[in-house]
DNA sequence: CATGAATGAGGTTTCATTCAT
DNA sequence: GATGAATGAAACCTCATTCAT
């Protein structure tokens, strides 16, 4: 049989993705450059050299992270939206996915957010691209539901476009509060302020809010 | 005279206040795990020994930048409100110190925002108490404007204190998304879309938007 | 037929002279040291475990690389001496010759004085004597040259072979001060300086120079 | 007393020079890529660090080692000139004297040549110019011999400059063939190769050569 | 007070070589 | 014959921190 190519491939893969998991764990706990090449290794049971077969770079792995962690995204988002009627209704619950992804998929959404805020560790224009267009696939599906709603004449005469980013900023930045549970929020407050953000946001896109 | 100890002290803090200078720099240059003290020491002049005179260790030279910037920052935003008559002015205003603070000051802007989302460097819990309550109060400002207008009749029914977290966790989003400039963004289009978050957020916040 | 083994063999040549190929460019890029058998790998488009089948090692796999700079220079040689009627027309020839191989042939010249003067790579004694033999052919010419003019009186009773080896040795510094060009020296400025290292010697072994 | 200061300076430059004893030592045993860092630090019982500490870089490290060298040809050279009465003397005072370097300061010579010949290394242009320099000056002083010859009208009218540059690159290709030493060349034959080589030369550039 | 030499651990990366398939 | 995954050692270099002076 000539299947041994196949299995080949499977068992890369599955190292790869092996590296991978060990990866994320390291640069969630302690971030990108806390994360060493080394430590990788030694949890993941393999030889550094091991980890250079697979990877490139350090970059190229870390970038394999993010890519993985916007596909995973954009399929939450796709679900979320996928059996909605009402655009408000698909706001919502995009939103609500999100949130979800954020606590459900920690690791990836950590590391989405990683690498949207920290102002080191820009990846060369290529890896860039491929990256940005994975991040646009899901806010485009934001959009699409705001267009919607401002075809219909429910929503203000805003542009869908600029309207989704801004709501995906916002939601970033009142998710990243959590850190500040057990200090100036109480444990899970920022949940509810997430909640109420988006009610907030909603008012303030609806044409004839009903107080 | 005993103008002799006063001297001595006037130089210490001049000293600190220099190598604080020259830390900054290079923090936001590369990052905080990237910034080594030894090129803090080669950059400002001064010895490596000197540096641990002043400061402890490599983290509280680096909780000391953090709290320089959340003092800037909240004289920046008592100023912002100080001449301001109605409570959506205050906001409006608040709101757009942030922005230039973080523009302004970007520095320690970004050294904010770096300490808030990073998963590495987490303070000793004193510390964190400090950082915290610098924070607090900068928040408190947008609570009061916020209580103000519901007093006054003009916004909903709204817990203000939470309402000034949203805020300034959405502003932080969208501020962020200043990095996505030359992949999703136009040149400072962020600018535009923190305005017109502002825009949105107050529109959800009154009670009869004029549309 | 048995032509298949023939076919083998024939591929086999091919294919190991395909690596050499390689070889060669990437040593005279970036020195033997920084050339390494995963790159030739690469380039020649062979996995890892094809080039140690044809080679057994890295040095054999250099040795060859001499061998063969050290056959083309011969053959070059005995080009040049071919149609030359007298001595000194030979040895001019022969030097020429020489100068042409170094320029034309820049990667086998430098691979030939490469293992020439660095102290690393001391290659085990049988390949050694290969190499030294096929460079004794090369010499060898040029010794017969000069004992030709000799047997004409027309040069001084010097030991030919010894004074090959000089004027070889003599040539090969020379054409290595190319490396000082754009310092001390002109833009092939090292070309003339052979010329007249040339002259000169000519001019010593000549029996009544003609100032 | 404040000569602590002093002190510190001179065990500085005895630690650097100490590490240079052992840089050198292995560089002219194994060259230069396969002398590591890690090496000199263990042979010198001195931490990695601390190598780093006295020299940024292994290229200024080799480069220290160059510098070292050329300085000592020179004052050989000086000294070789020094009380030669006749340009004939000097000069051939001045080649033995260069014979007896490449033999005494193994080491250093070596090294110049090592450099001199190896397609790798170029150091950065700064350092070059420094090493060219030095270099220099030794020719210099072989080029002022020819030219009082031409002056006092027993050489030819050649360009002195040229003709030390000749003369110095025809007595290294001539010492390196030491290396052939055991293969087709006996014990020490080289010496009296490079006696010959310079009897030629200097045959070669007198006007009435006496044969 | 201040210096700067020194360390030890650890960082990223490359490599020659082997060997199961 | 050929593949390529894996290793272990070693390369260069940086760093936070200490401590004798």
């Amino acid at each position: 049989m000539m299947g041994a190519k196949e299995r080949r491939e499977r068992e890369r893969e599955q190292r790869k993705s092996h590296i991978l998991d060990v990866a994320r764990e390291l640069l969630l706990g302690k971030g990108m450059n806390a994360t060493s090449i080394n430590q990788i290794a030694k949890r993941s049971e393999l030889s550094v050299g091991a980890i250079y077969f697979y990877f490139k770079d350090k970059e190229e792995l870390f970038a394999a992270l993010q890519l993985e962690g916007l596909e995973l995204l954009h399929s939450a988002v796709r679900q979320a939206v996928a059996k909605k009627s009402t655009p408000e209704k698909k706001i919502r619950s995009i939103a609500m996915a999100y949130l979800r992804f954020s606590e459900d998929h920690k690791s990836y959404f950590d590391i989405i957010t990683y690498f949207l805020t920290s102002p080191e560790t820009i990846f060369p224009p290529n890896l860039k691209n491929v990256i940005d267009e994975h991040g646009n696939a899901s806010i485009s599906m934001l959009a699409a539901a705001i267009r919607e709603g401002i075809d219909a004449g429910k929503f203000k005469q805003v542009d869908p476009r600029r309207q989704a980013i801004i709501l995906w900023g916002a939601f970033n930045g009142v998710i990243q509060l959590k850190k500040l549970e057990k200090t100036i929020l109480g444990k899970d407050e920022y949940r509810s302020l997430y909640a109420e953000a988006l009610d907030r946001f909603l008012d303030g896109l609806r044409k004839h809010p009903q107080n």
